[in-house]
DNA sequence: TCCATGGTTCGATGCTAGTCGAAGCATACT
DNA sequence: AGTATGCTTCGACTAGCATCGAACCATGGA
């Protein structure tokens, strides 16, 4: 025997629920922190980092640093593919599974990515940004354009008060749901600050999801979709 | 969460060696009694038994009576499907075999994939099928494009009656020697029939080699490769 | 330099699941 | 019937691993 490649290995590696659920979660293709997948996982973040080591080890992540924070995502699309796979056989093995339910729907349309932002409404408004040169892309790294200070200004950010930190301003951040990328950086911790501040958006405990107000999605689009 | 089907579940299935052998020795399509798993596993009669139960528990596996033997075999195309693509993965993460051995050349070159042709020889004629539009993706799905019937005619496969089954002619299967996809479905499955029925090639007891003479690979290639 | 926060490592604990011997069924051959 | 063979069930044992609290390390911000 011993024939092939170890399919037990790596398959025991899926096999673990909180490590399943880990990996569902990042099967969007987004990044997420250990301490969100351990949140996901519904498991305390000593056991999830044991989990992703191993899922390292295995090769099925890689970890990207990022100040103190550390972005685990899918090894590649062939890891993606094989969950896939193994959902479809789940599908047809398990209780059929139930309702889709409207929290994917939500999650979609707009969603919290650590401290900023994310979803279809994050890409409309960077969109705007790169258009009307608020934000303009510098090779990699983003700066703030020349109609950037007025713009935020005017819908009340300051922003000559984010530069100065290390950490930096403006950073691009790719969208799962829609493949592109949105804001994220001070300027996008900002952006999304207001939104709750200004009470525009709740957010249900225990989730990604932001959920807008009727009045309160009108004021955003008005002052940033324009 | 408690999200999408139960991938843990099935995938813990896969994850333990002893399953992990049986399942790959059902690769080939075939079907194998309780005994002749438990050696290809290396455990004893009791423990396959278990195993057994639960891969049926989980409808992984399939299970015909006849007389006082019961032969398994797995229960279908997305199971191997499945098996495929965790060899994928397994193949690139898990430590690269020193040297890969004439079995593994073999391997590599031509095998059986449950019910249809896998490895380097698929791969190309699936190419050539695509480069011809014998065969067209659409989306996600394959379909037989519009020099498909002819050529099939041409080759002594008549495609008419193989669209009628509930399941679909041509399906697209990610290859685990080589990174791309080959043809899986009925139309996959005639292929591979006919190839042995032709006599271009043998396959040796007990594995998944496909083993060409040398006039039946001129053959093959003067036909599918073209 | 000092604190706060995100992550990993360590150590101890508890539970699950794989393992096999022996016994129990079921089917077939004589 | 009697016996042999293929397979499953039962019971007991064991090992591995997931889990968490507490301590430890690293980075960022003041």
């Amino acid at each position: 025997m011993k024939e092939g490649p170890d399919i037990a290995r790596i398959a025991s590696l899926v096999g673990d629920p909180a490590r399943a659920n880990m990996l569902t979660a990042l099967m969007d293709g987004g990044a997420l922190t250990a301490s969100e997948l351990a949140l996901e996982a519904g498991v305390s973040l000593p056991t999830a980092s044991s989990h992703l080591a191993k899922l390292m080890d295995g090769k099925l992540l890689t970890v990207a640093s990022q100040g103190r924070h550390r972005y685990y995502a899918l090894a590649g699309t062939e890891v993606a593919a094989m969950i896939e796979a193994i959902s479809g056989v789940a599908a047809h093995s398990g209780p059929q599974r139930a309702r889709p339910g409207p929290r994917d729907k939500s999650m979609r349309e707009a969603r919290v990515c650590y401290d900023h932002l994310a979803g279809e409404h994050a890409v409309a408004m960077f969109d705007r940004f790169v258009a009307e040169e608020i934000i303009v892309r510098d090779d990699e790294t983003l700066r703030l354009g020349p109609a950037g200070p007025s713009f935020f200004a005017g819908v009340g950010i300051d922003t000559s008060g984010l530069g100065n930190s290390r950490r930096p301003m403006c950073r691009a951040c790719l969208d799962w749901s829609v493949r592109r990328a949105h804001l994220a950086g001070s300027l996008g911790t900002a952006i999304l600050d207001k939104i709750i501040a200004e009470k525009w958006a709740r957010r249900p405990a225990g989730s990604r999801v932001v959920e807008f107000t009727p009045p309160g999605r009108k004021a955003f689009e008005k002052l940033f979709l324009a």
